[in-house]
RNA sequence: GCGGGUGUGGUGAAAUUGGUAGACACGCUAGACUUAGGAUCUAGUGCUGCAAGGCUUGGGGGUUCGAGUCCCUCCACCCGCACCA
């Protein structure tokens, strides 16, 4: 048999299909595994390159347990609602629901390409009915709860009802929105939209007015961490603060909880770090401080230095702060609006600057300084955040850059309350010094300081101990067509109602017109049919955002197709949780934050036996694409374009200033990504239909080979020569079912994991591709030769063989748990070298090699395997366990005495018998002794310490 | 600015607990077979030196018999957050 990749692909897949051999069931007699992939949402650009890297390196993991005696776990689906999709259907003008079908289609002939051992019965999908019945329950539930912190997990909100008519809103430890407190009388007496709007501030999903980031060019609202830099992270459209009534999810509620869970769970420590910035915990207190007019309002601040109160020379407030309009005095109204008027003008890109933007103004109004009973100016500064810790501070311009600034800029008091000058380089924020200036902390430590003035102004009444995080609630609307509909709808006076939840799914109905609407409200409230079912009931038109369906995905895998419950409790009870998650580190504040959230809100409500959704996740880098570009000189020939080959720039001694880099489409390129990569006589050709204005350009290169930029080491070029994301954009995507085209599968799969840890972004070249090709035409050799003939005996092995076999046997199943599959490929190539180079044709040591490769190539393995007359597929089978007498080290460490005294190590090689080195009473000169006579391969004495000695 | 990470040949990279640094592969050089080679095979390939040898893991310092690995310090690069009080 001859080694036809494509053949035994094809048939093999056929067969794998037809046999069921990936579906699972739960076994309660094997161990579970599950190990998930982030299931892609299926954009018309289809897979490329960069997409299957951690799919093939999840594959070989969960091939590798499966075969180590797990039941494993391993699906796959799609994320088919949301943003990408539905803007694929605008570009294209078919119907979201059509291209995301047609899309998903592809995106399994490529998946299945690659053979990947998805248990594809167990295939979800967002957008299916079936499926989001399930969101929107959960959305439901979260509406249908608060948040108990003193009991610390979420509860009905029945309770908080039965609570709030007994106690009224005291002694209410509870996650919320602030709002004036009441009693149980006054409870009693509102109307059912009054204590609506007072639930509203406690319930986990939640409708409020508030800023929210609007981008007027996708027309919808996105969330914090959809916006990058001021602009929208798909797209780059600016984004405005507008202000809207929006649908949001209490994520800050189980901050602390979010923040501690990140112990337990085995994730790198930068994405950790991501999520610990992102929820941004820092202790610190509130402290109130009533108006000059004292009509017993009061402002209250968060600060985390309440030490350096004495320096307090002013307060900040956010400029939508509740209390700005009523504290303004009619002297300072015209400034302050006309303030507040260039403040809104400005987007938010002003920020993507880094510039710090002072600007401000008082307000008129003055606050007395709880302590030192001095009136202080009240001002609106931007630096300062409505949605951060009670959008007002208390400015210390001596302890702080920005209010220091701030201070300069407005000629404000500066009262220094530290001495820093026993640390000389401490910088103002510093908590180093002693306080001075500060009546009863002077001479303290800023340590003690704190402590100090918290005793005190929690006795006085004036302040609290306060944690104050950066994580905002999750925006949950989205004023777009393809998303889970809310289930919900509006009576006549605007409240809220739940749907039933029997009466679910609350379906997306059909619309031929899906475009956005520019007065930002959703496609479907222009279906008035359907929105407006009765005159006093109407539907809520917004959508949920993409995250929605897929918080909770990794769940409905363990039990797809349950109609009664979104995963049965034996299922879960089964499966539990994620073993191992892979996926891109994009999702580090958005997916996997939210994940999060929903699992531990499900936790709470007893649906899930675990805290925590994904045990131990590994982030797949990047593959990136090399630019490969032509050089264009700005100087014209006889009118028209010159393109000149890249080998000419040194030669013609050009800068960057004569000419100009053309992106090149690298289905022209020969050798891409290679030092060497030019165009040849066709390429050209296709270069020129391809950008037909250069059509009578000039191509000077010799031979008529145009270099192209790709190199990387090339003096002048490499600053030319780019290594980015594929993209369309730069002409360079390569995609998978080529490759697989030209190598086979196998190859396309032990080269992504060859290219170096798997947590690494490189740039894709197709050099190294050759080496693993060559690997697996030399491993294919081994059982069969030249003419396709079955070469392999059941003659006893050589010795090196077996050592060769048991060392490839160890250090696969080592480096396949330590996720390090580019050593393991690296020893497989040591292993096949050594068997071809003494011939080994023993099925003792190449049937169990079949087994060890097979995880990493699927397709050549599982033939190869039915040539040893097996009825069952190598997938199913037990990968070989080593047999450590064939592991005899080359050297083993053994304690020493040297020269009687110093206790060390020794290295020795292994033939010297064991016996013969009495322990730790062996001293130099005997070693040496016994030495004699040994072929001494290398010796490091360090008379009266060490020895070191290789035989 | 804050937080996280990375620095090893011409390239991608190994070195799991401190123990012969550079495995494995690409590339390159020479040779063999060839009309030819972008096929295959063989040998060589960290730097330096004719050699013996010397030097070598971003720079400097330290601990250790021994450091790529541990500690201190400086430098460079990458990623995330960024007016968060």
């Amino acid at each position: 048999m001859k080694l036809d990749y494509s053949t035994i692909a094809a048939k093999w897949k056929e067969i794998w299909a037809e046999t069921h051999l990936y579906k699972v069931h739960e076994n309660p007699d094997l161990p579970k595994f599950y190990v998930l992939d982030m299931f892609p949402y299926p954009s018309g650009a289809g897979l490329h390159v960069g997409h299957p890297l951690g799919y093939v390196a999840s594959d070989i993991y969960a091939r590798h347990k499966r075969m180590s005696g797990f039941n494993v776990l391993h699906p796959m689906g799609y994320d088919a609602f949301g943003l990408p999709a539905e803007q694929y259907a605008l570009d294209t003008g078919v119907h979201p629901a059509k291209s995301t079908s047609d899309n998903i289609t592809r995106y399994r002939a490529q998946l299945d390409n690659i053979g990947f051992s998805f248990d594809w019965s167990r295939q979800v999908r967002t957008d299916d009915p079936a499926y989001y019945r399930w969101t929107q329950w959960i959305f439901l539930n979260l509406y249908q709860h608060y948040y108990d912190i003193t009991k610390d997990k979420a509860l009905p909100i029945s309770g908080l009802i039965a609570h709030f008519g007994e106690y009224g809103s005291l002694q209410m430890n509870a996650a919320c929105a602030d709002h004036p407190p009441f009693s149980t009388e006054e409870w009693k007496v509102m109307s059912a939209a009054q204590k609506e709007n007072i639930l509203m501030n406690y319930r986990l999903a939640y409708r409020k007015k508030g800023y929210v980031n609007w981008c007027e060019a996708l027309g919808t609202v996105l969330a914090n961490d959809e916006v990058k830099d001021g602009v929208s992270e798909r797209g780059g459209h600016p984004v405005i603060q507008k202000e809207m009534m929006q649908w949001a999810l209490r994520v800050t509620a189980y901050a602390e909880r979010l923040l501690n869970g990140m112990d337990v769970i085995d994730w790198s420590e930068s994405l950790k770090a991501i999520q610990r910035n992102w929820i941004g915990r820092s202790e610190g207190a509130f402290i109130e401080f009533q108006l000059e007019q004292n009509n017993g309002q009061t402002i209250k601040v968060f600060t985390t230095r309440p030490d350096t109160i004495f320096g307090s020379t002013f307060l900040v407030l956010a400029k939508d702060h509740a209390l700005v309009n009523e504290i303004i005095s009619p002297a300072q109204k015209a400034t302050v609006e006309a303030y507040i008027d260039r403040s809104k003008s400005k987007v938010s890109d002003v920020k993507a600057a880094g510039e710090k933007n002072l600007d401000g103004a008082w307000t008129g109004a003055y606050a007395i300084h709880p302590i030192t009973k001095n009136k202080i100016q009240i001002w609106i500064a931007d630096y300062v955040l409505s949605d951060y810790g009670t959008g007002a501070i208390m400015a210390v311009p001596c302890g702080d850059e920005r209010d220091h600034a701030f201070a300069k800029q407005h000629q404000l008091e500066i009262v220094e309350v530290i001495d820093r000058s026993a640390f000389e380089n401490a910088s103002i924020e510093d908590k180093q010094g002693t306080l001075m200036n500060s009546d009863f902390l002077n001479g303290l430590s800023v340590e003690k300081a704190i402590q100090a003035i918290l005793k005190f102004l929690v006795e006085q009444q004036l302040g609290t101990k306060q944690i104050a995080y950066k994580l905002r609630d999750a925006n949950f609307s989205r004023q777009r067509y393809w998303g889970e509909p809310f289930p919900v709808y509006y009576d006549a006076e605007g409240l809220v109602h739940e749907m039933d939840t029997s009466s679910l799914p609350h379906e997306l109905p059909d619309l031929d017109d899906f475009k956005p609407s520019p007065d930002g409200r959703s496609p479907l409230a222009r279906l008035d049919a359907w929105a407006r079912p009765s005159a006093d009931r109407s539907l809520e038109t917004d959508t949920m955002p993409g995250y929605a369906g897929s918080s909770w995905y990794f769940l409905r895998y363990m039990d797809p197709n349950n109609p009664n419950e979104f995963v049965s409790k034996k299922a879960v009870d089964y499966w539990q949780d994620v073993d191992l998650y892979v996926g891109g580190v994009e999702h580090a504040v958005g997916h996997l934050m939210y994940s999060r959230f929903w699992h531990k809100f499900l936790y709470d409500l007893g649906y899930v036996p675990t805290q925590e959704p994904f045990k131990k996740l590994v982030n797949q880098g990047m593959i990136q694409g090399v630019v490969e570009s032509l050089i264009l000189l700005k100087e014209r020939h006889e009118g028209n374009a010159h393109f000149i080959s890249a080998d000419l720039i040194k030669t013609k001694g050009l800068t960057s200033e004569d000419f100009s880099a053309i992106p090149v489409h690298i289905d022209f390129v020969s050798a891409y990504g290679q030092p060497n990569s030019h165009l040849t006589g066709d390429g050209i050709q296709s270069f020129i239909q391809w950008r037909s204005e250069y059509g009578n350009a000039l191509f000077e290169g010799a031979d008529g080979k145009m270099y192209t930029t790709g190199d990387s080491n090339g003096a002048i070029i490499e600053t030319l020569s780019e290594v980015g994301k594929m993209s369309k954009r730069y002409h360079n995507v390569v995609n998978p079912d080529d490759v697989i085209d030209k190598y086979g599968a196998d190859c396309f799969r032990m080269y992504e994991m060859f290219l170096g840890p798997i947590e690494q972004s490189k740039p894709w070249d197709t050099m190294g591709i050759e080496g693993i090709s060559k690997f697996l035409r030399k491993f294919w050799s081994l059982y069969f030769n030249e003419e396709g003939d079955w070469i392999v005996t059941n003659d006893v092995p050589q010795e090196s063989s077996y050592k060769a076999l048991h060392a490839t046997i160890k250090k696969t199943n080592e480096d396949i748990e330590r996720f390090s599959f580019n050593t393991a490929i690296s020893q497989f190539m040591i292993c096949v070298n050594e068997l071809r180079k003494t011939g080994e044709q023993s099925s003792k040591i190449l049937e169990p090699l079949v087994q060890i490769v097979a995880p990493f190539a699927p397709f050549i393995t599982e033939e190869i395997w039915q040539q040893f007359g097996h009825k069952e597929s190598v997938h199913k089978s037990t990968f070989p366990a080593h047999d450590e007498k064939w592991l005899v080290n080359t050297s083993k460490t053994y304690p020493v005495c040297i020269n009687g005294k110093k206790r060390s190590e020794i290295t020795l090689a292994i033939d010297i018998p064991e016996e013969e080195i009495k322990s730790s009473a062996m001293a130099l000169p005997e070693i040496q002794k016994w030495l004699e006579g040994q072929v001494i391969k290398k010796t490091i004495v360090i008379p009266g310490k060490m020895v070191n000695i290789v035989v």
